[in-house]
DNA sequence: CTGTTAGCGCGTTCAG
DNA sequence: CTGAACGCGCTAACAG
């Protein structure tokens, strides 16, 4: 008798929902067994080659006919696989230290006082990982870790626990993050998006000692010494390295008096107020550097309207983190710090990764790429 | 004789990996069958009343003693569901008729030759939707569908039958789109994220005859009667429904003679050019409308450079897409379309779906928020 | 309150 | 070359 298993939406009443084909379904269909199916529709078997050339077309057929798609979920217990890779993304516990240290702000995330904002920095990251991840058929969930009430470091070792992806890539590393640790135990193969915190790390990130070297050297090759320069936070890795990168171009040009260095100064518009504020000093600087895009607007703006013009009075420089914020101050003489490519890069060493390819330079640092459009010139002569 | 399962990490050499713990080895240790294990980890018992009270703990330590976590793809198998939802994002074959209709580009999307990028108007919605789905726990894999050699719709089809998500988001609509069609003969809930193309869709958008109506009607109310009112293109949803708006007002208003309206001006600056082209022309407009806040950018820059002032000479107006571009333009009065809060309710839409709730309203509609910050001032006298 | 049994859908042995 | 049987890890029935 047959076994009048479910799926085989037989012409009743029954559920309304299609129930979609499983591979049992057309091998019935056909007339095979399922295995012949699984092998035909996996492409293991040599080509045409075999007797069943007739059957391979008709299971094709067949196949495409009762729409079928294999169940992911089937497939990744089976294979032990997911072809799946989770950035993680962290949000910030209104008011509380920072999750990956021990009494720190963590930085560029969400707050929750904006709901579902998101660090526009991410959007390059994202854009760079799903682009290469794609070109191996690898999708990229988002896991937005933590929340007002869970640990993003537990959440993230869930995630990677639970084998519901097979790569993870973290980024926005802080000194001393715990994230890396947690994640080698779990076995999850993972990439670092931005420098590494330590060597053996398998990570992809722009050379920010070069960095904060080249803008320095950039502005005094102009002529400038009095060179005001913006920072991000030390306790993001970016900020230390960027932090050495300015000494060693300090010392080297003899700058010790003139530079003006801060890495306090919070994201949205406090470089436009601590700006305007210390252009009301004395001894203003000739050139102001900028941590990204949108400090720089906020620079011009002070510089605006304290009546400076720019670059004949004060020169203007910064990072530029998005290209398309390229279109939004065209002028702007920047530091491409190239986001959209490390990530993309990061997702080719993690798909290698997960496929288990060997990988064999362990850290990628890109360097930056200087884009001069004229924010920058000779300080004005005295 | 005990059964040498794998998983054990019985002392010898073995593999590396620590094979991670399954409910039958914490079963194994505490000495009681998987389903107990099951049960207790997921809450199906009464809390703490049961006999088990000792045995609950013993569990509930040993799992967390082992790192346990469930084998999200076993889970999946058998309840029939992921718990995650999917964005597709579209990405243009180069040169080629956009997939969701016959002869036309899409929109807004990935070009292949800046590889990785990404349009920022995805970042907001992203965020939006991540941060709607984590309130209950679900996570968002972005789906890119298509590429040079694979067809955007059969990728999103093949997903959406895949079960890899239970639910998923489209964006950007275009007319005629075919995307809901498909998605409805493979019965997997989805949501649209815009201007629904027909009623009964469950869908969220801005309203967007109200963006050209009131964008048209704030200028007129200033004064204006030489408006330039730059679109979003006809073939997406958003552009009619914009131009809708704009032929209200303009007919409400008597504009007929003195409107000029475009809505084949490209992305990038191509509004910058065609406006200074304009400006040489004779009778320029006392306002323009830019269709984001990038044109905006583009618009401003030309009219910089054919010497008019913001306002004083020519109002300036824009949509707002993206939050953080307040910061950069924070002079612009604006059309704030929400594409955040859009995104998140979006997401909180799909989210009841997929727990099988009933959603009462079908279709929300944004109201646009008119936020003036300067940029918009009565005409010049003549 | 607990253990046993039976699948979920698929890929992959191993006999025929 | 093909089919039958097994197992991936987990949950939900059903007995005890």
């Amino acid at each position: 008798m047959e076994k009048p298993k479910l799926g085989e939406n037989h012409g009743s009443s029954a559920g309304r929902k299609p129930s979609p084909a499983r591979l049992e379904d057309i091998a019935a269909q056909v007339g095979v067994s399922c295995s012949e199916v699984s092998r035909v529709l996996n492409g293991r078997v040599r080509a045409g080659k075999s007797v069943a050339a007739a059957t391979q077309q008709r299971i094709l057929e067949a196949a495409r006919a009762m729409n079928y798609s294999p169940h992911r979920a089937a497939q990744n217990l089976v294979l032990g696989r997911t072809n799946t890779a989770a950035l993680m993304m962290v949000i910030n516990r209104a008011e509380e230290p920072s999750p990956f240290l021990g009494a720190q702000e963590a930085p560029f995330l969400t707050a929750e006082d904006a709901p579902g904002e998101l660090s526009p920095h991410y959007h390059e990251i994202i854009g760079g990982l799903t682009h290469a991840l794609h070109q191996y058929g690898i999708h990229l969930t988002l896991a937005r870790c933590g929340g007002p009430d869970t640990d993003p470091l537990v959440a993230m070792e869930q995630i990677a626990r639970s084998r519901m992806c097979d790569g993870m890539v973290i980024t926005d590393m802080l000194v001393d993050d715990l994230r890396p640790r947690i994640l080698e135990q779990t076995g999850l193969p993972y990439v670092i998006r931005g420098t590494s915190p330590s060597a053996g790390k398998i990570a992809v990130g722009m050379d920010n000692v070069a960095v904060g070297y080249q803008a320095v050297r950039h502005l005094y090759e102009r002529g400038h010494r009095r060179i005001l320069f913006y920072n991000i936070r030390h306790d993001l890795i970016v900020g230390q390295r960027r932090f050495e990168g300015v000494c060693q171009a300090r010392d080297e040009f003899g700058l010790q008096e003139t530079l003006e260095y801060r890495a306090d100064v919070e994201y949205k518009d406090a470089v436009y107020q601590t700006l305007l504020q210390r252009l009301q000093e004395p001894h203003i600087p000739t050139a102001v550097f900028a941590k990204d895009e949108i400090s720089a607007l906020g620079a011009r703006r002070a510089l605006a309207e304290a009546g400076l013009r720019v670059p004949q009075d004060v020169s203007l420089m910064a990072c530029l983190n998005a290209p398309f914020m390229r279109l939004v101050a065209p002028d702007l003489t920047v530091l491409n710090v190239r986001q959209n490519e490390s990530a993309a890069q990061a997702g080719t060493l993690l798909a290698r990764l997960m496929r288990g390819e060997p990988v064999e330079k362990r850290q990628i640092l890109l360097a930056p790429l200087l884009e001069e459009h004229g924010s920058t010139a000779p300080p004005p002569k005295r």
